[in-house]
DNA sequence: CTGGGGACGGGGCCC
DNA sequence: AGGGCCCCGTCCCCA
């Protein structure tokens, strides 16, 4: 099976967020924003705007920001003096009849790096309770009421780390810059694989094109090298010396694998016998043989 | 059946 | 961003 490093992986380092958030999912239930599914499940389906609000406050990709601000806890890190939700809120209220559940939820993800446990525990005990968050006039974030910025706050993507100095500069990156990069996985539109880049996928669809054309025989490759490998099964040319005889390889590769066939000790051993073979394939033809019974 | 060569695929890395 | 090359790997064929 050919390697698929850039293939889409849940639950590997790219994305760490989604880990902690099921782990939030699992050890606090009562948290309301440990999840997708859990704030769509706070909006309530008769405030169509809501759900508008929200995701034009790229909510949805707010959610590292609360799984990160769940797990501060040291205390020079909980810095609540900072109110990144004010513009949340504050934009929410332009929405009519928005549902206090769904600020809160809005609150929460809103959060920044920096927020204390106690005031996380408020935000989820807050959203339980229903709290009356937009009538807090104090709340309206200083971009919208056409204000000087307020003090030297920044807001973060967790992603790229930019900085903004509104939450609405950084609700804007999201949506229109780095939820497609940050968030989104790219699908090949000739096959059902994912891919964590765009490069790594314009790669593999190539394999798909192949817009490299032998001129020889009419072969298509995905990539120049590819060609240039086939070419040489047409010229003879064989850059590729082995050191220890006289056999010349076309490829890299294959003189790799001869250069194992000069070893007393090949690379793949087996575990029983312990005879080592100088191709994996060959070590597992031995093994399904009979030899290695256990492996 | 085994060992090895030929050809090639595909992701990573570097420039 | 894209190209070139590297590395690891597979599949097929043949002696």
């Amino acid at each position: 099976m050919p390697r698929s490093f850039l293939v889409k992986k849940h639950l590997t380092s790219r994305k760490p967020h989604y880990g902690h958030l099921e782990s939030l999912k699992k050890g606090e239930a009562t948290s309301p924003v440990v999840e997708e599914s859990v704030i769509a499940q706070s909006l309530q389906p008769e405030f169509p705007s809501t759900a508008t609000c929200v995701q034009a406050l790229g909510v949805w990709e707010c959610m590292p920001l609360v799984a990160v601000a769940t797990q501060t806890s040291s205390p020079e890190e909980a810095d609540v003096t900072s109110h990144p939700l004010r513009e949340t809120q504050a934009l929410c209220s332009f929405q009519e009849k928005l549902s206090e559940e769904t600020v809160l939820a809005v609150k929460l993800a809103a959060t920044p790096h920096r927020v204390s446990p106690s005031e996380r525990d408020m935000n989820a005990s807050q959203l339980s309770q229903g709290p009356r968050l937009l009538e807090d006039k104090s709340l309206i974030p200083s971009s919208l009421l056409s204000l000087p910025h307020h003090s030297q706050e920044k807001f973060e993507c967790f992603d790229c780390h930019k900085a903004y100095y509104t939450f609405s500069g950084l609700a804007k990156h999201k949506q229109l810059h780095c939820e497609w990069q940050c968030h989104r996985y790219f699908n090949c539109k000739y096959c059902d694989k994912e891919y964590v880049s765009l490069g790594a996928l314009k790669m593999h669809i190539r394999t798909h094109t192949l817009p490299c054309v032998c001129k020889l025989c009419g072969k298509a490759f995905s990539r120049p090298w590819l060609l240039q490998g086939h070419i040489r099964t047409h010229t003879g040319e064989k850059p590729f010396s082995c050191p220890h005889c006289s056999r010349a390889f076309a490829d890299r590769s294959n003189l790799r694998a001869h250069l194992q066939t000069h070893s007393d000790v090949k690379k793949y051993q087996c575990k029983s016998c312990s005879k080592t073979f100088s191709r994996i394939s060959l070590l597992s033809k031995h093994e399904e043989a009979g030899c290695c019974p256990l492996s």
